[in-house]
DNA sequence: CTTGGCACTCGAGCGGTTGGAGTGCTAGTG
DNA sequence: CACTAGCACTCCAACCGCTCGAGTGCCAAG
């Protein structure tokens, strides 16, 4: 069937292209794979695909490569997912076991991760939103100040200091943190805010400024801020595939630069842990529309709390990547779950 | 005076070549600057800078560049720090001012100084061995799990959570925890050891495996471990030199992604709030031998806490780098000695 | 549908040439 | 003694023209 070798040819294109960073020709072509026809059929078949958009010359008399669209075909149909070496399996295993904190586990998962796909890693922190509260704690630091602390269920531990314009006693602290524990423990903080606002109304008027300011500041600092955190490691692989990639590094690293980017990037793909794959113009983020961004949920028990994943050029090699990721989001995952 | 006239000729060459990037000659530079005599008379003067090794020449016949003692004979005694300008001066001030947090004011100013400077920059979190400690908080996970929680009169905040091989009953972490207090508040760091190591002493036997867990855990977490944080910010901006820059930004980039590595360039020269700078060769780090690293003290009351600087091309404007990290680092003090 | 043949295109690489910027040196001047 | 003018020399950068090879598109034949 010619479709089929259509598909074949393109296929053949990609993983050339992707392996020499060269424009491929159709001679070089039949001589690498054994495609069983002549340089001429395949010359053909390249115009087919340069038809449909799925390859291009750089300038005439030149090899094809592919195009967004054609990388596109090549990862939803003529690729698969490339399991990892036994090596690389017990490389993340040593890697992740040591990790004391979640803090611990976060960094070494994103610097793993730029390790094996050689390029840049991000990895998100687990959602607060999704999280239920394992404690909460407020600590008087002054007069008019206080610490509070939140622990997820996650690990995820984030503090915040506050400052009130009411003085607060050692005695209303406590009755406030245990109202508040009680209120919210167990609770997903996506559904903490109703709970929490009403215990207001169970202390007395004189005491309710300074416990409304602390709720609100609770409320606007865990459910509305720095709510979701990313890290980031290997941007220096920029370097490597900037040299001879065709753009400057320099938009690359001010996109990856913004908190907000990162978040963008990871969050449009929130729809459950499967591999999720943008390619050059999909990612809507100006300066990365020559990029490629493979991200992945991971899951805590069998809630997807975070995204993780990495950005690299257009011809990076998928299955490759796709693995590398997939992989160390399943043991982060299984890291997660275990240390209840 | 002759001498005078060839330290006037490097600083003409060091601005100049700062300027433009290009090397400078004989004939540019009498016009450029109002020197008062011929190129040739320059050129005789260039010969002697060469022999001193204050300047060098890429090939035969091209310009002259400045060389990395060059540089330095130009920040000690041919330049001054140069004040910023009142737009700049604001800009601190609005930029800084709405910190909230030790973290938020971090932030900022690392951005802030990146992008005053157009370079690398770096900050560090204040010094915990020199802090004095301000709260110590336990709370228990579970049964055998406690969250540590130290804050710091600097504003800084460290958990960590700790697991025990003891289970450590509520009764007996709230004793712990006012002992622990009582022995260390108010004390700095460096000095807290030796006395919380005592307090194991004030439990009965039965309890002392569970507290010295948690007591060498806290040390070892404090006092040892990531005892020093640095944040960076405007990697984007070495693209930007990268260019025409000789070296490939790849080294400077996986330099900069290692902490131990930025807190080496931070640390070498705590030697008080003076400014410090590190030009080519002299930093020791591999990596970062063609770049110029300008780092600064910040104090909070009279006494310096951390450092901050950039890192920069040698060939950088350091007049104004030095103004700009001198400033930040200034109101930054500022700041942190404000909010007690 | 495939194939071999053929003319055509275009970029990369090479060598030679030129122009300009810059230098060092020497001899001359206040 | 310090400075200057002039001159010969060097060398890079840019330009030009050339060739070579890889690659294409098209056509006619199998």
């Amino acid at each position: 069937m010619t479709e089929d070798r259509r598909l074949a040819v393109l296929r053949a294109i990609v993983e050339d292209y992707v392996a020499t960073h060269e424009p491929v020709g159709s001679r070089s072509l039949v001589e690498r794979h054994s495609l069983g026809v002549s340089p001429a059929t395949i010359r053909n078949d390249m115009a087919a695909l340069e038809d449909e958009g799925l390859i291009a010359q750089p300038h005439t008399s030149a090899g094809r490569i592919p195009t967004d669209q054609g990388y596109r075909l090549f990862v939803d149909r003529l690729s698969q997912v490339k399991p990892l070496s036994l090596a690389e399996k017990r490389a993340i295993g040593s890697f992740l076991d040591g990790a004391v904190d979640l803090d611990d586990v976060m960094q070494r998962s994103v610097r793993l991760l730029a390790q094996l796909t050689r390029q840049v890693a991000m990895v998100q922190y687990p959602s607060l939103q999704r999280s239920t509260v394992r404690h909460i704690e407020l600590v008087g630091l002054g007069p008019q100040r206080v610490l509070m602390v939140l622990i997820a269920d996650t690990g995820r531990v984030e503090q915040r200091v506050i400052d009130i314009n009411f003085p607060i006693s050692d005695d209303l602290l406590a009755r406030l943190r245990s109202r508040i524990s009680e209120a919210a423990i167990g609770i997903r903080l996506v559904d903490v805010a109703p709970k929490v606002s009403e215990i207001v109304q169970y202390f007395p008027p004189e005491e309710r400024p300074g416990v409304s300011a602390i709720i609100a500041s609770l409320l606007e600092t865990v459910v509305e801020r720095h709510e979701e955190r990313v890290m980031l490691a290997g941007t220096s692989n920029l370097a490597a595939f900037g040299e001879d990639w065709g753009g400057s590094v320099r938009p690359v690293l001010e996109a990856l630069e913004e908190q907000m980017v990162l978040l963008r990037l990871l969050g449009e793909s929130m729809s459950g842990d499967s591999l999720s794959v943008r390619i050059g113009h999909e990612n809507e983020v100006e300066g990365l529309t020559s990029t490629s961004v493979v991200t992945v949920g991971y899951a805590r028990g069998d809630e997807v709390v975070a995204q993780m994943g990495v950005v690299g050029p257009t011809r990076m090699d998928y299955p490759s990547t796709m693995g590398s990721v997939r992989a160390v989001a399943r043991y982060v995952g299984r890291i997660l779950t275990e240390q209840q």
